[in-house]
DNA sequence: GACTAAAGCGACATCAGTGTCGCATAGTAA
DNA sequence: TTACTATGCGACACTGATGTCGCTTTAGTC
């Protein structure tokens, strides 16, 4: 792997954090070069905004989910096991211990103007996992027969929200774990 | 009524478009001078940043709320009435006619730092409005018995994920809709 | 090892937003 | 009307972030 390459997946690596704890909109060039130790030029000379890096993470980040769940899907895992890993994840992201993407999207979104472009594939995708869960699910008999489309929107609704929710409030763990079993009796049959 | 007074209720009523419209963040004292043709001057006279604008406006909603809440409840109107109304509200915030304060306060609170204190206070209160409805639709017997902490909070997070959503994403009225639904069939008995 | 391209540097010009201050004008109370 | 206070003005200095550019250093290739 040539240097230039390896550099910008150090860039990368080190600016999830970086928007993690700040936020997108607070996050500026300067404090990217702080975290990897580069000076300006030497960034700009890999990315020439914090939106492309931002943007550059998101695309890894929904590569990396996808083929997961196609893969564990392909091995049969029970699907209960593999939406609880799903929500295991999210929770994790509620936290504050990573940030879930979907939660990255929206944040991302509301500082952009041009809405209705670049996003809508990026929340189509995160839809069609979930959805590729779901209807898994189904088929093996594990989940009951709601709409598809109306309860992956809700779920992603929800946890959407929970993670708002959490990285503003203060509010427990517990309230967190309250809102997962609420959308786990929701689907799961008996 | 003061000069100054009436100036400050101007500037409020403008803001609200403009941080509708821009976000948060993307407006800036100089949006708010161009909205209310006051100078940089004139404008810093009465309030010394978009944040203090902002939590204006958010007070005064508040406010406004919690009062009609309480106000049909005296008056026994039927419970799924003005639950009704209250996700009917919600709709329109989320259909981009207005911003639900709800929505507002979470994507103001992505841009602060001091997230846990002036927020929760104020989440707070948008919890109080919609569980005092809730439990008047318990005890009126219109409403299935669920734990109406888990309630309450379920119902906000998908509320202000489907705001969050519609103001990101191309989704249509119907998608809202049948959101809506899902919760109402969710709590109301038959 | 020598040469070329890639990567990295940091000073610099630029820009957009902020907050202030002295002055001008409008409101209001006597 | 007067006189004082509240309101409004806009130029100004300041700050912090951006993006560029010529230069140096390092990596990769023959």
């Amino acid at each position: 792997m040539k240097k230039g390459q390896k550099t910008e997946e150090f860039i990368l690596k080190k600016s999830i954090k970086i928007f993690a704890e700040k936020g997108y909109t607070a996050v500026t060039m300067k404090d990217i070069c702080e975290a990897t130790d580069l000076s300006r030029g030497g960034l700009y000379r890999h990315y020439s905004s914090t939106k492309e890096i931002f943007t550059a993470i998101l695309d890894k980040d929904i590569e990396d989910n996808g083929s997961i769940v196609d893969e564990v899907i392909q091995q049969k895992v029970p699907a209960k096991v593999i939406f609880a890993h799903f929500l295991a994840g999210e929770k994790e992201a509620a936290l504050g211990n990573n940030k879930g993407w979907f939660f990255a999207v929206h944040e991302f979104a509301f500082m952009e103007n041009d809405r209705r472009s670049y996003l809508d594939e990026r929340v189509f995708h995160a839809g069609q996992i979930l959805k590729k869960i779901l209807r898994y699910g189904h088929e093996k008999g594990e989940f009951k027969k709601f709409d598809i489309e109306t309860l992956s929107f809700h779920i992603l609704t929800v946890l959407d929200g929970i993670k708002t929710s959490s990285s503003v409030l203060s509010i427990s763990e517990e309230t967190i774990d309250r809102q997962i079993d609420f959308i786990e009796e929701l689907i799961y049959i008996n």
